[in-house]
DNA sequence: TAGCTATTCTCATTAATTGGGAATAACCTC
DNA sequence: GAGGTTATTCCCAATTAATGAGAATAGCTA
């Protein structure tokens, strides 16, 4: 719950302006741009900027040249956006584990593949898969999740550029099948890996989606196709949904 | 020239909070201990953190709990504090070598050893040197520098801790030595290294200090012995402590 | 459920931010 | 070195937002 009525802080578009400078990344700074597109005045960018100076945030190496201060960098390289996906995550996942006697993975899209960040089994389930393992994303039910929460465009391109081997006699190889695969997941809102990675394996996944919307990840469960009956296919899918939703509230 | 008198911009206790928060590194954030510290009283505390949430600087995954907002990581993540040093620096180096053809090095110290992380030459000349290069720092110039600029205790763990082979006749290896060394490049303000690295290799270096007095690297000239006489060492020694106090004033 | 503590709220007072435009200063080119 | 360009600072009064202490609340843990 952020944003207080009555007791506001400092202003956030002076952090916006922070956000932009760093995302400029040493590209000339044009006050004029970057005031129109940010619809703070001229007087005020160089205010913001002069904190940001005296905070020893940014530094100011040559007119019109921002950047990010050596120490502010290095005191944020000791931290990775991955290992902090790890630390509100896993724990929520442990938790779920206990109810939900599943194998779970959080997963993230990395340049077409899916990434498994997290793993976490419960007692005596054994499992091929590890973490930071990167697998094909047609097949595997993050994968058809993230894939589903892509732009159309970026969906065509992918279909366009990769070849998609079989890895079971379920695999879904032809591109068209792949693309309404990937239609299904997003409609319903949840993907199903249904022996397409392993002869043995079923898994449900749903995305975890930021408060602004963004998908940035996915959740899944997966167990060896026996354990998993029809009728906890809706529970595995209701409390799959609840950690997700309480996951992506933080992001 | 940083902080203007008549137009202050957002406080800049908010900014200081800021990196208190990172620098925690999620480990529990106790709103009495960080407003003791800060000087920033309980009911702002929350003010600031809602603000830097709302602006995604940071999330907050549970209470007490304060980490930086991943989206951020990856947007600074695509710079590091080197790359920014040299971003700054070699541009200021390539116009020093015009006017002092010597070859310039720039240089930190990471764990004990001088990573040189800038060398710009004058045509024609060769030096064994190699940017990222890891150099012993008892025996060059910007290591005295640097170690001149270490507390006297971190000194005596230097000393202590290693080992000083000699690299060539001239290398100083007792460690009594190095230290009456290191007082001496403190007290004069520059480093030599005369023959200590290589048998025809002299070198001159200075600190480049922060705004806030911090020693972050050294610069140095090196040149083949021949090359510098005497009477130019005044004038190098010169044109690198402009240049250092040029670069030192961006941080 | 109790107990601890992080977090939010209230409210009047105070102090800082705001913004447009003019003035300045730094850099680049000739 | 001089001139032109543009980033940066300055000026001002009006407006608005920040401030801070303590009470109230809400969330976690045992």
């Amino acid at each position: 719950m952020t944003g207080s009525k009555n007791n506001p802080g400092p202003t956030g578009k002076a952090l916006g302006l922070l956000k932009e400078v760093i995302a400029l990344h040493g590209k000339p700074f044009h006050p004029e741009t970057i005031s129109k597109k940010t619809g703070v005045p001229v007087a005020n960018l160089y205010r913001y900027l002069n904190s940001f100076l005296e905070a020893r945030l940014l530094i100011h190496p040559a007119r019109g040249e921002y950047l990010p201060h050596p120490s502010f960098l290095s005191l944020l390289s000791t931290l990775t956006s991955k290992e902090v996906l790890d630390r509100v995550i896993r724990p929520k996942l442990e938790r779920l584990v206990r109810i939900l006697p599943t194998t779970l993975h959080f997963g993230v899209l990395e340049s077409e593949m899916v990434t498994y960040l997290i793993k976490v089994s419960p007692k005596g389930q054994m499992l091929f898969t590890k973490e930071n393992m990167q697998l094909e994303a047609y097949c595997s039910s993050i994968g058809k999740v993230l894939l589903a929460a892509m732009q159309d465009a970026d969906i065509k391109i992918y279909l366009e550029g990769d070849s998609f081997p079989a890895l079971t006699r379920y695999t879904i190889t032809d591109p068209e099948r792949i693309k309404a695969e990937i239609l299904k997941t997003r409609q319903r809102g949840y993907g199903i890996d249904d022996r397409e990675i392993h002869e043995d394996l079923f898994c449900l996944a749903v995305p975890v989606v930021s408060t602004l919307g963004e998908t940035i990840g996915a959740i899944s469960a997966a167990s060896n196709l026996g354990d998993l009956l029809a009728k906890d296919i809706d529970l595995t899918l209701k409390e799959l949904r609840a950690v997700a939703k309480n996951v992506g509230s933080v992001f």
